[in-house]
DNA sequence: GTTTGAATCAAACGATCGTTTGAGAGTACG
DNA sequence: CGTACTCTCAAACGATCGTTTGATTCAAAC
């Protein structure tokens, strides 16, 4: 009824916590962040987590999942649109992989929260996310080898992994905004994301260009 | 590099501590790893850490202080070696800025443990810790802007800083061994190692090199 | 032999952790 | 009405956390 004793939710328990998880994971990890602080910060009773989520593992790992269905759909909908076509080129290709994820840094429901979070993840290096993450999403990745591969027909299979792991962890650590370069007061978040996404490709593509494969030590 | 192997029992009790403090910090985070968990490793007694290092926000930053010292100053004699030459090429400087982290990587006695630390510690975005970095580092990332500035003239002095965070980024993820590609078992982790700073060196040389700049300058 | 002080030890401190419990509020349907 | 079900709540559970305490060990100094 619309006769409940508080003001009515705008969002449910369930989103609630999860948004209040997000930020406060990307700002304390998993384990400084208790259910406590979780709880609090969405307004709801302690128990709450448990009773929706099960766990504090299960609410983690809802909250990955939240994001990267829609980070990866979105990868593979950019990349679908310009796949196999002779006009792309190899900072379409780059862009479709890294805008979504600057898009997510953008949106305004805690998605540059996440962001962190999935930094955080890799830097956790737990075997279980790891397993999470490449069950769930590892086609992604194949798929844009795949392209990659055919913009690239000069270099080896395992030389665009590695060069593609390069990329990761650069657009890893750039999105997360872990870098040296601090955001100046009068450029707001999202022009300072964007200027960081434009060099990133800038850089991974020329990177990726690179003629020079390593089958021996680097000449000094 | 003095440290013979299996010398556990003939080290201090600090330095048996910072040991597996590293190592449990690197697998499970600083708020992962309990000080239980800490002095069980080292064979200590728990209260060993507060009486020697006073709290377990101490014993982190020594675990820094121990590592970074050294990195610190081999980066910097390495680019002592060829700044301001002319013979010097891009590979070198970059080499003197990757090359100390791969070889802390491969030391023994935990090393390679610390360079998941250090990745953390971005990861954990912590102001206090960021703080540390900035008062160790700040003056080694200027010195190497300062070459690479020289290297590349055709660069402004914030593009360069651009590039070099994008370098940092893709160093500290490879270096964690956070990637995607997983090391076959027939291959050695130094050599694992040494053949992700190749790739690292070469790709960054090519985006370092790479004359195109973003369209939207930023004026100073 | 006595004293001194650093080092180690078992034990316990209070705080906080994730989780569980059981009662109660609210709603829907007969 | 009664019943059933979902959700929320305060309270407490046992476990573990970082830290402190006080006794004990032991080698060097006097």
């Amino acid at each position: 009824m619309t006769s409940a004793p508080y003001a009515s939710r705008e969002r449910s328990t369930k989103e609630r916590i999860l948004g209040a998880a997000e930020a406060l994971f990307a700002t304390h990890g998993f384990a400084g962040a208790s259910l406590r602080q979780v709880t609090a910060a969405a307004r709801v009773n302690l128990a709450a987590v448990n009773y929706h989520f099960g766990s504090k593992d299960k609410l983690i790992e809802e909250v990955f999942r939240r994001r990267l269905d829609e980070l990866n759909s979105r990868r593979l909908a950019a990349l679908g649109k310009i796949a196999n076509q002779d006009e792309t080129q190899l900072e379409d290709v780059l862009d479709a992989y890294i805008r979504p994820a600057l898009d997510l840094s953008r949106t305004d429901g805690g998605g540059a929260a996440f962001v962190r979070v999935l930094a955080r993840a890799y830097a956790e290096h737990n075997d279980t996310l790891r397993r999470f993450l490449s069950d769930n999403y590892g086609h992604v990745l194949r798929q844009f080898a795949a392209e990659f591969g055919r913009l690239l027909p000069g270099l080896a299979r395992e030389e665009i992994y590695w060069r593609l792991d390069i990329v990761t962890g650069a657009l890893t650590y750039a999105m997360a905004d872990f870098g040296i370069i601090q955001r100046k007061s009068d450029v707001a978040e999202r022009d300072h994301r964007e200027a960081a996404a434009d060099h990133l490709i800038r850089f991974a593509a020329a990177g990726l260009r690179n003629p020079s494969v390593s089958n021996s030590p680097v000449t000094r």
